[in-house]
DNA sequence: TAGTAAAGTTAGACTAGTCTAACAAAAATA
DNA sequence: TATTTTTGTTAGACTAGTCTAACTTTACTA
């Protein structure tokens, strides 16, 4: 049985590892920026992992997941999607409001119920961020998608998901009207400082580089179900 | 904001000074007993919440919750509740399995979460185990009952609610054709060990005087709305 | 490639919650 | 009321998880 905290740890590790397409490893201080720890609390910790054998490490080299490790990240994955969703489907809970409460809610330990869970909301795919919901053997269908940031001017594309997952984030992406599903077409872009302006249902908006860049969408070929020419894909 | 210890110690200290008719106060040893920890431990925390000005307590006295404490202990108990409903009639989880995962998701911290599941579930006045769900204010309307031990020789009840929450007396009460609305006969008792014969159904079975105190019933009068003989309420 | 910056590690300390063992007070009872 | 039993308290120790401060290794860059 892992700890609350260890069950933390292993999460992290999963989505700094494995949902992160531009890198697929991690590092001691990385990880504790992401879990709002210190590097020598999270260095301890490493040691703990690794002993119960959950994670590959060696001093001052990259962390990496067993299977066991990975097995145990994917299934707390698994459980904070699907309580979101049943936050977001089932108790009206907003866009913004789901995260922080399924942080606390991913941790209950009973597979009757998180398997239960799964039923009553009908087997969902996603959750409300548009994330991919694991399934009950832990598989995952990541879907093929690119960063708003990395569409050309002048084309279209639909939104699939968020990468932050913050409130201020997320209020932010609901007051311009955008929401799971919209479509965005990239107007212009500034050389400078890489704003975009984009068009979201007949209104035009100035966005920043950062925003863009932590909105996924699909571009205009996978709209339309055509062969895709860019790396539309997660990792 | 209170540790999940905390919480655990003011939701049995309110059980057990509220919710048990014989008696209106609280000790360590018991309040020990109840947590499954050892008297030296409980002893430490008491000087905590008494710091915290969530129970009265003076060294070698008894214990009481402050209002403060009080308010704190219900609040625990009406999430306990609740999601014993939730897993109950949403999740399709059976009588004897509700408590354990309850014990986990009664600590999760949102009001909305719990309001929203209130609704979700219809404001629901009992649990599945028949015991009163504390209201959004804290109040409780607690049911007029007696234990099936006090039920005279001849005489009808009904059966509203159980004390014991175990798996074991749960399972044994289930297999026994018994449930919460259920109608049994007391045919006789048995003088030496107060052993009970009892008719559910039309079915005849012999229960010991343990099961008979654990099983909540209100009386002939009260099921028919007769004004009631017998000291038939909880407290 | 030498020096600096970044990343990672170690040692020692603290808190919350638990325990055992020894002791003290209160209650029950002979 | 004196003695025994029950109940409650204290002191000291342990674990998990966290921290700060000092140090070491690796990586970057001038």
């Amino acid at each position: 049985m892992l700890s609350f905290t260890e069950e933390n740890y292993l999460k992290a590790l999963f989505q700094l590892i494995h949902e992160n397409r531009l890198k697929s490893d991690a590092g001691t201080n990385e990880l504790a920026v992401h879990l709002g720890l210190k590097p020598a609390t999270v260095n301890d910790m490493l040691k703990k992992l690794k002993e119960k054998k959950l994670i590959d490490y060696q001093k001052y080299g990259k962390i990496s997941l067993t299977k066991l490790g990975t097995k145990a990240g994917v299934e707390v994955l698994r459980k904070h999607r699907l309580w979101e969703t049943f936050l977001y489907q089932k108790l009206g809970f907003t866009w913004d409001e789901v995260h922080q409460v399924a942080e606390q809610l991913e941790h209950i330990q009973s597979q009757k119920l998180i398997d239960s869970l799964d039923k009553f909301l009908d087997y969902p795919e996603f959750d409300p961020h548009g994330d991919v919901i694991p399934n009950a053997n832990g598989e995952i269908k990541y879907q093929y998608r690119i960063t708003l940031s990395e569409i050309e001017v002048g084309k279209k594309c639909k939104m699939v998901a968020v990468i932050d997952n913050s409130p201020t984030f997320l209020k932010y992406v609901i007051d311009l009207g955008v929401a799971i599903g919209s479509e965005i077409k990239v107007l212009s872009r500034i050389a400078y400082d890489n704003m975009l302006l984009i068009e979201i249902s007949g209104k035009q908006v100035s966005v920043s580089a950062k925003f863009a860049e932590n909105i996924y969408v699909i571009c205009q070929d996978c709209i339309k179900g055509k062969s895709c020419k860019l790396n539309c894909k997660n990792f």
